[in-house]
DNA sequence: CATGAATGAGCATTCATTCAT
DNA sequence: TATGAATGAATGCTCATTCAT
């Protein structure tokens, strides 16, 4: 029974390693930097037993993507959720801010991964998925919680840019490396939810990434 | 006269063409696929002229990013503003968007530039002055325009919330490779702007993205 | 039984037939023409082969010294020993001159390693190593022919004196590229042997260049 | 008057700054890192500069040969001559030894010379002729103390194998990197000489190395 | 006399990938 | 399942040299 749920909770230990080892080199040194040497060397393995599992670099970049949005899924999933929508909502965007230290390296692997997807027609559909999914759970939290004030068009509308605000003011931090505080996201990630979600709007719903 | 002020207009035509060819390469194919070779190929000179000029490839990237921003304060610039602060800060945030090909093109290599600016700190460097400049201006423009209505304080993270926004939706527009459309963002961007700016704050000043 | 000795004493050909295809570079062309592409063609395997066994052109550099050394250790041992201490004394060092064709080659590439361990740390510890392994043994000869007749610090300056001059002859005779003839060469190692290990000394010892 | 011979004393000053620049370079970091940018970066001048006093980088370093020989004749002539032949032979050879920061310099250089030299014949031309240089000055002094007790045949060999010693002295202690320290390396040769130059050709003679 | 732009070959090294074991 | 030998293309960079000014 123990060995079952072993099994079940990392039925493969390996490629867990090796994914969560090249994600390690990205928040550190950047995917560019990201080899097939480096990360046989980070995982503690041969060179061959990395491309056992990933024959392919392209491969081993779109595990460990979708891994990177699995722990967002998780971390989104995990937040306290209440009766208000402008808090839940505010929670779930919070996870996209860097406003630690874990949440910087997941900012930076988010960010790594969304520029290589500008060029890589593999990784752009793992991130059509992504957007899709939290795009679509917003709108719906949105338009429950706007019970007819707002039009559905305008809701999803509404989540688009409250997302893209989220994910803007990550890169704007990342990429000029400390520019702006973490106090200064949050503030300014609150301005948004103040005049995107009228206090009217607050009431009890709460946002589900759950897609499936 | 008129051939001092030519040459005085354009003293290094070789090094813009360097640069030009740089950033053809990095809307086309990535930052990844840049090398001093295929910069020297899509220019047209030896691979050895490149480095006559770009010593080497960081500062070759550091000039090329430059010309990114030059660019991109050209055309902030160029927009035709009128007597409503709303619509100059739409038109402004405008060219942040892909909205067509043109755009597009310097939505993917500005991405690219802010990506890689993650790790390295000579572009963190370019990308903290430009956030700064385009951030002190709309912040400027956002004060006049509240004309007390709103505390200084707010204007700043009103700014910062409106070039994020702007910024993240290219951000998805690019990496997830045509999954919003030119009229989507648009109508993002413009349903920010609306709960941001309230009509009352539309008065005459508008956007000066000079900092010098 | 049979084949696991030739495993044994032949563990790695790969790696000999690359520092042999160094050696002969050197002997024909000189250190400074040394290249890894150079040494990949000579040996007929790919570039990728030669970094595969020797990471870094130092390593490389390093053991090929190392077989210097050991092909010089071997022929060494290998005279002819006899009851005479003048000619066991006299017949190793001749290993050291360019005498006819196979040893001119190996003075030509001791000489070019010697040269530039003056500015690699990692070459002038091999040739530290070496130089003590000859004087050391020689020394030892000359003590015992001397039985009491010289102090073993005598013997050890005897034996620095001839070695550095077999050494300064053959570095005289590949320099100047043939100004000097082999039987002049000879000629001189002899009148130094003649004034340095008087007739008396003559008697039964051999030069064992063993160290270990 | 005072032009003529400032002109005399330096007719070509910026050749010289070039191949003292260059031997700089030689004795810091060897020969193979000479190359005319590090040359011109030395003596202060432009890359071209270099390239219309020294067409090639072969010319420019036979030039730098001439002037090492050119020092070497300078401080051979310079010691001071006294009526025994032994001390006069016993100075000039000294000369060839790093028995100090500023001979240790000039014995780098001159082995790296002689190094390349088995591989350049422009070069082993020069190191023919300064060998053949101080070897005649050598025998011919030889010759004259010996005053008919030994055949002119004999003193060639000994001056021979004196200045081999030397060279070869030099060689170990700057391949070694100080292996052998100085009062090593002066007794070592102090013994050759005790040998070599029985007392009783002590007399009035000293060593001339001017050949022409 | 002196400069520096321009060239292209060459350098050591890293890389993703294939394949035999 | 896991390894590592082998490959050859590609990388950023240095180099000696030519040439126009």
């Amino acid at each position: 029974m123990i060995l079952a749920m072993v099994q079940l909770s990392s039925p493969r230990p390996r490629e867990a390693a090796l994914t969560d080892a090249l994600l390690g080199i990205v928040a550190e040194r950047g995917l560019d930097q990201v080899s097939v040497r480096e990360v046989a060397c980070a995982a503690g393995v041969s060179i061959g037993t990395v491309q056992h599992y990933f024959p392919t670099k392209d491969t081993m970049l779109a595990a460990a993507f979708n891994e990177v949005v699995r722990r967002l899924r998780t971390r989104m999933n995990s937040v306290c959720f209440g009766p208000s929508v402008r808090r839940n909502v505010s929670a779930v965007l919070h996870e996209l801010l860097p406003l630690d230290g874990s949440r910087a390296e997941e900012a930076r692997i988010q960010l790594a991964f969304a520029a290589r997807a500008a060029t890589s027609p593999a990784l752009a559909e793992i991130q059509r998925a992504v957007l899709t999914e939290i795009n679509d759970a917003l709108t719906e939290t949105l338009v429950q919680a706007a019970a007819g004030h707002a039009s559905a068009e305008r809701c999803r509308l509404g989540a688009q840019v409250a997302v893209a605000a989220a994910d803007g003011l990550a890169l704007h931090a990342v990429s000029s490396h400390g520019w702006i505080s973490a106090s200064q996201l949050a503030a300014a990630l609150e301005l948004l939810l103040d005049v995107l979600i009228p206090e009217s709007q607050q009431t009890t719903a709460h946002v589900s990434t759950h897609v499936e």
